[in-house]
RNA sequence: GCCUCCUUAGCUCAGCGGAUUAGAGCGCUUGUCUUCGGAACAAGAGGUCGUAGGUUCGAAUCCUACAGGGGGCACCA
């Protein structure tokens, strides 16, 4: 409806002025009416008239019409539209009607990238949710879109973790499933971490059998290897189908490696140079910092697997438009500075590509992690949201459903890029702006709509009421919400409309009567619609909306 | 030290150039309570939008400085 609007003014601010302009029409204050333009304040300079003029010259231009009932200009030169009730009703059918600005394009999102031998954690949950979430809303624009995961399977993470579990089994492999079995993967890990850092030895060992892994020449180590990757992945495996999260393709070090490194080699001096036997990336001349591709001992770090898993991609999806990758905030600069070794070897494949993060998630108490000595894991969350459903729900037949509607929600709500501090009691919430009560409010349309025996879509009646133009007026909003939070890659738009569509409806449902009520045909069409957007929108965040609890 | 992000009610967050009282959830106080599903609704208390300048017809929103906090700064990912 947004872009409707848009549409009139910008004719008449051609025909009338000359002049093409931008976008102007917000959503506005009810007192206001339903839309508003600060267009004449915009051309105030321009034409060098004052604003008020301009605008009533705007709305005489525009008083034949059949969408508004009410124009009119205001204080410093606001335009304010008030759309006609059967404009509205209208509109009402075309809340399905999703912009496909993204149809024909190929978009290719990397996210949640947990590396094999470390535990995933509650950032890779975040990650995951938000990547899988904008992957649903730019297939909802028409895009094709690949959904990749890239895992570190090589590196001296690896190496680090490897080690213990070498050592722990005396380099003995019998018994080796009992040992993972008995041991959380982020044990090993952070042991080989704590040796690496504080035994020569230990240091010295590690470097070797991260050679080996590269190599694959040592039979203990590639036994180790191959049963500690495919526990790693089938944990997280599990992890992502408990939190409705999947992939298309996986990537892996072990094959970006060996590209990233002859990327790097092939363009010394162009774009990389040698420094104390590292090839490295001098960044201060784009105002970022120097990185090493490839250490001295000639491996390649995280920066050339980046660059080879790039030419991976693009060589599997060679139509992409678009790269996208999401990952922590911490990873910002790196990725300036990776980005930009890109633009100097592929011009247009860096331009494809998208750095989006997220902001730092940090955990409030603390008492998880500081009681037990343990971190808390993504498993753990998730194992911890269940229970705290399942008390609350306990008779329900939807706990599945009404588990990842709470841990979706809690971390969509929350615009992209800002720290989250968490608190698994206090932000998973059950009640209030929660996933829950997104489902509950769906379910009770849903219980309505099935007491109407057969809804009567024609109403003579074409005038709303007050209540009920509230509600209309925020069904059709859906449309424009779902535009914007797709272009702007800021899902927690859509849970914020959301929300604000269900209070309206439980606010509506509690003063009126829908069933047996004179206006019961309308208003149940209504209802319906409202139903409609509700599924729609959760659907897009990948949140099941069951038709009752 | 350099770079970068952040700072809005007790807590967690929306608002990101607009229109006399800056919004929501939680928590707190009070009411609705034989209901078209109360997992709900209605009302109240609670904020000089980190500080100081600047730009603008107009600033929580843009710019600058400062303070406080997070993150990053060569062989980790």
């Amino acid at each position: 409806m947004k872009s409707d609007i848009e549409k009139v003014v910008q004719t008449v601010c051609e025909s009338l002025y000359g002049v093409s302009i931008s976008s102007s029409i917000v959503r506005t204050e009810k007192k206001f009416g339903d839309f508003s333009s600060n267009i004449a304040m915009q051309l105030t300079k321009q034409l060098k008239r004052p604003p008020m003029d301009i605008a009533k010259e705007i709305i005489h231009e525009i008083e034949d019409n059949n969408i508004f009932s009410k124009l009119d200009v205001l204080k410093p030169g606001f335009i304010n539209f008030t759309v006609k009730d059967v404009m509205l009703i209208e509109s009402l059918k075309l809340t399905n009607d999703l912009q496909k600005f993204n149809s024909s394009k190929q978009i290719l999102i990397e996210y949640g990238d947990p590396n094999p031998f470390k535990e995933m954690h509650l950032g890779h949950i975040y990650t995951a949710i938000i990547g899988d979430t904008l992957a649903s809303l730019l297939e909802s624009s028409g895009a094709d879109v690949k959904r990749l995961c890239y895992q570190g399977d090589v590196g001296l993470h690896v190496a680090k973790a490897i080690y213990v579990v070498g050592e722990y089994m005396k380099w003995n492999l019998d018994g080796l499933e009992e040992a993972y079995a008995s041991h959380s993967l982020g044990y090993f890990y952070a042991s080989g971490e704590k040796a690496y850092n504080e035994n020569e030895t230990a240091k010295t060992k590690i470097q070797g059998i991260n050679q080996n892994i590269y190599k694959k020449d040592n039979d203990i180590v590639n036994k180790i290897y191959d049963l500690g990757k495919k526990i790693s992945y089938e944990r997280f495996d599990k992890t992502f189908d408990d939190i409705g999260v999947y992939f298309d393709k996986k990537y892996f070090e072990s094959e970006s490696s060996k590209i990233g490194e002859k990327l790097v080699r092939d363009n010394i001096p162009k774009v990389f140079e040698k420094s104390d036997g590292a090839v490295i990336y001098r960044g201060e001349k784009d105002g970022l910092h120097t990185r090493v591709f490839i250490n001295s001992r000639g491996f390649t770090t995280y920066d050339a697997k980046e660059l080879g898993l790039t030419v991976l991609k693009h060589g599997d999806f060679p139509k992409a438009d678009i790269s996208i990758i999401i990952t922590a905030a911490e990873q910002d600069e790196y990725f300036k500075v990776v980005l930009a070794a890109l633009a100097k070897i592929d011009p247009k494949l860096a331009q494809k590509t998208i750095h989006l993060s997220h902001g730092f998630l940090s955990l409030t108490s603390g008492k998880m992690s500081s009681r037990t000595g343990k971190v808390f894991t993504g498993a753990d969350l998730v194992s911890q949201v269940h229970q705290m459903v399942d008390l609350k729900y306990k008779d329900s037949k939807v706990k599945k459903e009404i588990f990842l509607a709470a841990l979706r929600y809690t971390f969509l709500r929350q615009r992209i890029g800002i720290d989250i501090v968490f608190d698994v009691e206090q932000s998973i919430a059950l009640e209030g702006n929660s996933g829950p009560y997104l489902q509950y409010a769906h379910a009770r349309a849903c219980s309505i709509l099935a007491k109407a025996k057969n809804i009567d879509t024609k109403f003579g009646d074409k005038t709303l009421q007050s209540d009920e133009r509230d509600l209309v007026v925020k069904i059709c909003d859906f449309p424009d919400v779902i535009l914007e939070a797709t272009k702007l890659y800021l899902p927690h738009q859509i849970c914020t409309y959301l929300f604000e569509l269900a209070k309206e409806f439980n606010s509506f449902y509690e003063k009126n009567r829908v069933i047996d009520d004179p206006r019961m045909n309308l208003r149940l069409a209504i209802a319906r619609s409202y139903k409609d957007v509700l599924e729609e929108g959760l659907r897009l965040l990948h949140i099941p909306s069951p038709e009752s609890m």
